[in-house]
DNA sequence: ATTACTTGACTGTACGGTCAGACACTTAAA
DNA sequence: TTTAAGTGTCTGACCGTACAGTCAAGTAAT
């Protein structure tokens, strides 16, 4: 019974050690590129066990999606439930995406694969969609605080939330699809933007401008 | 002479031929599971004639990807020129990729695929900026009459034009993920926000009726 | 001896790319 | 006008490779 359990624990930790291999396959590689070869390899395991442990190709990557998904969720609530201010839970919101280049960069090669096998394939769809339902989730929470604490302006909370997310994954694309792009730039021009409609504070001009009301 | 500009044509017009097929199978299938023989089953021709107009598949389908971005481009050139309020020109550039949920679908199926592809190959990522910076060209020549006009508040024109795009994908890739999702709910909220932000308006409360989902 | 796990050789399939030749059309010599 | 040679276009059978998935045989633990 004890060893029941024992061998449980050694088949998911089998299983982790799986999925890992497979998001950094992905994060460099690219799904369709990407064999259960190189997976195997480098878990240190042979070609066998990955369909051993997995009943094929597509549930091994959907497990890895699975577990990316979570570890992004659990960081975006860690780094919310550090601070109590509203404001500073939106950066530390942000900084939970924006964390720093490489982090980012891997995050959002795995990710854009995973949305290009999610618009063709029910099961990565219905992932995805759950990925950005809890996203929104924790989004929404902190909206509510600081319309509670009055440091956000009243607003649609469907339309704010799903504005936030917009607005960091389009910076995240542009990032990456620019040459010149600095990291740095991007954060704060996510963190500003979205600061400033949710406390309804106009932007900071960048040059002493009249704002136009 | 006359007669080798006929050939000339000839060529052209099968490379068109091929390079819609291309796309088209694209949008429905995917990069991946696009085959040679797909796209000349449905561009009528043999699959030894994609390889004769195109040195590779890989050609055919930057190829492919080119003629996409200038059919968005020319598309949100005409839109924006259609109008000569900032503020309707801004909703134009809007509709001009919110056209309708068909074809914003195909467009984002097609575009989801480019974006994973330009995420490992120099090619590809070149085409995918190229996209990027004639789209923000249009956009900041929109926010600069609109300054001088005084219909916008003096901003920051490069966080200005990033804000939009950014928006505007991210916005369509909800659209996409959200099972319950209206497409006009996201396009009236994509000209909301934008204006907001553009104008320096605090967005209306959402008017009763209005809420979204 | 039984069971759980692991392996890598093997199989079938699918696809990009090649190529020898077919076809249509032009040119020009007979 | 006929014929032959040349030229550009097009085809699909064929080749090599790569890969997901299978499986028989092994190993280790109980």
């Amino acid at each position: 019974m004890a060893a029941k359990q024992f061998v449980q624990e050694l088949e998911d930790q089998r299983k982790e050690q799986l999925i890992r291999a497979t998001y950094e396959e992905v994060a460099e590689k690219g799904y369709s590129a990407v064999t259960l070869q190189d997976i195997a390899t480098r878990a240190g395991v042979s070609k066998g066990s990955t369909l051993y442990y997995f009943p094929s190709k597509e549930d091994l990557f959907l497990a890895a999606l699975e577990w990316m998904i979570e570890q992004m969720h659990e960081q975006l609530q860690r780094a919310v439930d550090s601070v109590r201010d509203p404001v500073a839970q939106v950066r530390a919101a942000i900084g939970s995406i924006f964390g720093s280049a490489p982090s980012s960069r891997q995050f959002f090669l795995a990710y854009s694969d995973f949305v290009s096998l999610g618009t063709r394939n029910k099961r990565f769809y219905d992932l995805n969609t759950r990925f950005y339902l809890g996203c929104t989730c924790i989004d929404q929470e902190i909206i509510l605080r600081g319309m509670k604490t009055g440091q956000f302006r009243v607003i649609d909370i469907d339309e704010a939330s799903s504005m936030i997310r917009a607005l960091i994954d389009g910076l995240m694309l542009q990032w990456f699809f620019s040459p010149d792009a600095s990291f740095e730039t991007y954060r704060v021009r996510c963190e500003r933007v979205i600061l400033a409609y949710l406390t309804g504070e106009a932007t900071a001009p960048a040059r002493g401008a009249q704002t136009a009301r």
